[in-house]
DNA sequence: CAATCTAATGCTACAATGTTGCATCAAAAC
DNA sequence: GTTTTGATGCAACATTGTAGCATTAGATTG
């Protein structure tokens, strides 16, 4: 990784503002997390870490992101499959849906498309909303219809 | 299918219907999903089962879920956790989103909450669309506040 | 800077949830 | 009753996530 920070060490501070040690694992995981544009499973971080050449272990990276969930800096979703997958929350709005193609796995956010929190039956109390939708993305839907290369 | 479910005995039917074989497991696990009011997870099925006398293999109960879910019968939903919840799907109106309390884990229906499928972008297919509240429920909102017992 | 204090890490082991392969059984058909 | 083949039951394995604990290394203090 050459010179790691550009933006300098927003990383860095965001731990830092949150009491927690800069670690390098911390760092990494945020800084994938920032520059993916959809997000990643704990396994395609890992990924990331291993390709970025950063010693990391399994278990590390589960405590990691769990204290970055815990913290409020990303959250996770519960995507179509059983493995969750965590993304930087940006200004406290996490108002937002996810795609699932189900062909290509991949979950894209939809940043237009609000979760409407509808009225609950009574006694019920909203934390927090998730609208998943499934289907096939534009790279696998019509492309993919014709092939179905799998 | 035209109406494929007359009221009683309608398990061994419906199974019938859809060119399968009508077995113990089987007719146990559509039965107890009529029954329940809110979807169950494998498990929760399982201890149905147990409890009713129905001998049964975990890996039976697995496969014979997803020949339900594979059949329309039964639809699979992504709760909190990571086990799959499912419940028998009515009419082919599988619209209604669902609450899944953070306290007690429980997931139930709420029938007159539409989904709305919003616009998507282009090239995206919709197939169908999950929305998932999290909160507290009734029983645990209130009254869990000031107990909290756990 | 060295000493210290303790949050994070990296093991190892384990738990929960699901899947695969294969021999056997029994539901439906003949 | 016999045959056919879908469904079952078992064992073994895969994936995803947690718990306990000794060790490491960020931060703090002197």
């Amino acid at each position: 990784m050459p010179h790691a920070a550009p933006a300098a060490g927003s990383a860095r501070d965001l731990i830092a503002a949150h009491g927690g040690r800069v670690t390098r694992t911390r760092i990494a995981v945020i800084e994938t997390l920032q520059r993916s544009a959809h997000p990643l499973s704990h396994d395609e971080i890992g990924a990331a870490l291993d390709a970025a050449g950063i010693a990391h272990d399994r278990v590390t990276l589960y405590r990691a992101l769990d204290w970055l969930v815990e913290q409020g800096i990303a959250q996770r979703i519960a995507g179509g499959e059983r493995a969750w997958r965590f993304e930087i929350r940006v200004g406290g709005a996490h108002r937002h849906a996810h795609f699932h193609c189900e062909r290509c796995g991949q979950i894209v956010c939809l940043e237009d498309v609000p979760a409407a929190a509808p009225h609950l039956p009574a006694g019920f109390e909203l934390e927090r909303a998730e609208l998943v939708l499934h289907g096939a993305c534009a790279d696998c839907g019509r492309a993919g219809a014709k092939e179905r290369g799998r």
